[in-house]
RNA sequence: GGUCGGAUGGCCGAGUGGCUAGGCACGGGUCUGCAAAACCCUCUACAGCGGUUCGAAUCCGCUUCCGACCUCCA
């Protein structure tokens, strides 16, 4: 029993999370198909189950956190016969697929490692799953919920739906499916292979200008783009495993067909819980080549981008995305981020603060209901905003402790110690990005920072405004506070 | 067309049938040679119209507007 509650976008209710064999729990969040660099919409999925995946870990569960890469299967469309997105990238770069491969999962791992994300336990590849896919889908076939024609092999859905609940998870019904099918003049070509135009291929033929193709027993394809994700978790986390987590834009038809799959072939659902978290739009809308509104990671931590008044570093983004809930759509605007940026600034600065605040005889501070009301809000499905709410309560608190207007006794200042830098930096992942600086730059600074008081004290204020411009014109900003001069580089 | 979800103060963004969300901006103040920064305090909003209720921004209905999914997508 514990108190974490999600939501389950299967039962369509919260629920109390109950690991199917405690300690241990298994996640599967579908990761990236790695033909592009990541944009800003990438980011968010990671960061979500990040806190999912940290919280779980501070709560002392053994976690086996599996994040796939999808390099192989995703077909561009199912017009698209023969092609798939890495192979199609491949051939306009004149590069190996797996260099595209290769070359974009760095860059999605960079991502990742700046924004403070832990690292996947297992990070599997389709690419290096083929027999396991073909192993999966064969037994479909054999259990009748497959047809093989020309050398693709197809999903059964209409036969699986007379035993089972095709559509359940996207609340679709499987007769508006097949009504809806073609109700517009959308004709894909190799439609007429299937039995019915909702199936999805489990295997297909590739032609011989096909650059990614294995041997199976339907003859030289690859594998379809839900099948790598039902064989994969299967074998790292077995046949049901505790929480599958994605995009909410996954859920049909990928999810969908996983559960369908995972069905079809052993009979067990393949997750307990399956957690959805909502897009990032930009101007109320989703990011999309044709609106031209996506930004890349890249272009975002630069700058270089129009939509971009400024650049914004990892920790901005990683905390813009903490301060919605995961299930709402977020909106993306420069004064967001911007005031995310000034609070997040905020929130670090207290954790120093922290560190130079002593006990008092007597205690005004009524800490361990604060810390209760920070457990209470991650408890409730992860809600990151009103965690962050009440750490900034805490942080008023810091600052006021700081500033000698409130009293705190020391078992009280030992729970505010380590409960504020226990969310802060354990469980929500917030670091501190500015670099530490070198000895050589600091012992700069503190002779310049004298240099300048001494002229201060000598009134010629003259040289100590020279000093403060001219550093200010390089970036950095010398900072007067109480106990002396402090300095940032941005 | 079908399915689903939204509309909260200047901006972002939580939330609950009655009790301050929070951040940023604004305003006031502390500090300061000046400035900046920092810090403290302040700022009571829930699309419209009906209904249920002692009481609704929160429940129900309708209207308007917006979005997502239905095809690749984080």
């Amino acid at each position: 029993m514990t108190a974490l509650k999600i939501y389950d976008t299967y039962k369509r209710e919260t629920l109390s999370f109950e690991p199917q064999k405690a300690p241990f729990v298994g996640i599967y969040v579908c990761g990236p198909t790695v033909y592009g660099f990541p944009h800003l919409g990438h980011a968010r999925g990671p960061v979500v189950f990040d806190v999912l995946h940290r919280y779980l870990r501070h709560l002392g569960f053994k976690v086996r956190f599996v994040r796939n890469i999808t390099d192989v299967g995703h077909l561009v469309n199912d017009a698209d016969a023969g092609e798939d997105k890495i192979a199609k990238k491949a051939k306009l770069e004149q590069l190996e697929p797996m260099e595209i491969a290769q070359f974009y999962t760095d860059s999605y791992h960079q991502m990742l490692h700046s924004m403070n994300v832990l690292p996947a336990s297992i990070e599997p590849r389709a690419s290096g799953h083929i027999i396991e896919q073909i192993e999966m889908i064969q037994e479909i076939i054999d259990n009748g919920f497959a047809y093989v024609v020309n050398g693709s092999v197809y999903f059964d859905v209409l036969n699986y739906s007379k035993h089972h609940d095709y559509g359940k998870l996207s609340g679709r019904i499987i007769e508006d499916l097949i009504a809806g099918a073609g109700n517009d003049a959308r004709t894909l070509e190799g439609q007429d292979e299937k039995r019915n135009s909702n199936d999805f291929a489990l295997w297909k033929k590739a032609g011989e200008e096909h650059i990614m193709q294995w041997n199976s027993p339907w003859g030289k394809g690859f594998p379809g783009w839900h099948i790598e994700c039902s064989a994969m978790s299967k074998k790292y986390l077995g046949e049901t495993f505790d929480i599958h987590g994605g995009g909410m834009d996954l859920l049909f038809p990928h999810h969908e067909s996983e559960i369908a799959q995972s069905i079809a072939c052993g009979g067990k659902q393949p997750a307990k819980y399956w957690m959805h978290h909502n897009m990032i739009t930009v101007n109320g809308q989703k990011m999309a080549k044709s609106l031209n509104n996506g930004i890349s990671i890249d272009e975002f931590f630069s700058g270089k981008n129009a939509l971009l008044e400024k650049a914004y570093s990892p920790m901005t983004l990683k905390f813009f995305i903490l301060q919605a809930h995961y299930r709402g759509t977020l909106d993306f605007s420069n004064a967001a981020l911007q005031a995310s940026e000034k609070g997040l600034n905020r929130l670090l600065s207290a954790s120093e603060t922290l560190k130079k605040i002593g006990p008092s005889e007597t205690n005004e501070v009524e800490i361990e209901k604060l810390v209760e009301k920070c457990y209470d809000a991650i408890n409730e499905d992860l809600n990151t905003p009103i965690l962050i709410a009440n750490l900034f309560e805490m942080v008023t608190t810091i600052n006021n402790l700081s500033a000698g207007n409130l009293k705190i006794g020391a078992k009280e200042l030992e729970i505010l110690q380590k409960n504020y830098n226990s969310f802060v930096f354990d469980i929500l992942g917030l670091k501190l990005e500015q670099e530490v600086n070198s000895d050589k730059i600091d012992g700069l600074m503190h002779m310049l920072i004298k240099m300048r008081n001494e002229a201060k004290i000598q009134k010629n204020y003259s040289v100590s405004d020279q000093i403060r411009n001219e550093l200010s014109s390089i970036g950095i900003e010398l900072k007067d506070g109480k106990d002396g001069t402090s300095y940032t580089l941005n």
